[in-house]
DNA sequence: CTTTCTGCAAAGGCTTTGCAGTCCG
DNA sequence: CGGACTGCAAAGCCTTTGCAGAAAG
């Protein structure tokens, strides 16, 4: 079986339903919104400013959520409609927002998920492997881990990529009201 | 442009050239050999014991290294030559083994990369940038804080996936050696 | 003998690319 | 105006799948 097209990804809730602790990652201060910062990128490199760049840094910078390539272009108008860009482009732009600084990316299921990286803390991800949610989390102390290893093994480090693969509270909740059901 | 498929990946050295300390990961005391846990797994599930799945298990544990499909499929025989085994079989064995808990994978700069899961024990990665060499490394504090963290968001740990990206000393070496002479 | 497996070739999912027309600067 | 950009369709890459013949139990 292959990947469905459903993959709904949600930032971190701030409340805590349990009481348990919970770190909430917050948005940065920024001088430049990403749309400076953008055009910004593109000037310094004699790229332009055309309508499409414009109108799709707009859009993924409108929710703060984790995407795909598809989920993007699901949510822009429609081939035909206003504002329509097409795939290539919306690929071309996503790679460039890399480029940039403006997104992270990186690769879950055979798909590559981007994610926003401007005027956002470095963060690691909790993945549900029920409901393919990712939920974010924050840990100083995986950071000195890190550079302690890398330190080790005399690697110079540029990024690194964690994700916690499991089973989120909503969907242990879900599974053991399902077995309790089964067993009646 | 697309990823090459030339994908050097090595296991860490067991010496430290530089006198740094070096994490040495050492293959797990296990009763079975992976041929013989592969076997079982197969008749526990009814599936069948042929010849191609004996020769690919034995080829893939003849060495420990990272590896992806085309890797693998690169030093087995080829058409038409003794113990040809098609590309299908190979993807659908590997898969097997990943079931069967003989091999982990993860994605890769788009590919999947197979590494050695029975007989050894958890560790993690440190990627070069440059030369694609893949180190490996062992962190129980790691451990603890993935655990912390799972517990904070109610997660149920299944497994996790760290990739710290960066520049091997191996590279970093012979980079500044080259900015060195193109000084002169 | 029956069911599973294999090899083949074709398809699939996601992403990139060549090209001709379009638009930015 | 010239080079960069876009949309389109086609190709690419890796992996999976349908099917008919082969093989395991």
């Amino acid at each position: 079986m292959v990947q469905s097209s459903q993959h709904p990804v949600e930032t971190s809730p701030a409340d805590s339903p349990d009481g348990e602790v919970m770190t909430k990652v917050e948005a940065l201060e920024v001088s430049l919104s990403p749309q400076e910062r953008f055009s910004e990128y593109l000037q310094t490199r004699g790229l332009r400013q055309t309508n499409q760049r414009k109108f799709l840094v707009e859009q993924v910078f409108a929710q703060h959520d984790h995407f795909d390539a598809e989920e993007l272009i699901d949510r822009l108008p429609r081939r035909g409609e206003e504002n329509y860009v097409s795939t290539a482009t919306v690929y071309r732009t996503l790679r460039e927002c890399v480029d940039a600084g403006l997104l992270n990316c990186f690769q879950l299921d055979g798909r590559t998920v981007y994610d926003h990286d401007y005027g956002y803390p470095q963060h690691d991800h909790l993945y549900c492997t029920q409901c393919r949610k990712l939920l974010e989390f924050q840990s100083d102390e995986l950071l000195e881990i890190r550079d302690k290893m890398a330190a080790m093994h005399g690697f110079r480090v540029e990024s690194h990529r964690m994700i916690i693969q499991g089973v989120c509270r909503e969907c242990s909740r879900a599974r053991r009201k399902k077995r309790k059901q089964d067993l009646v």
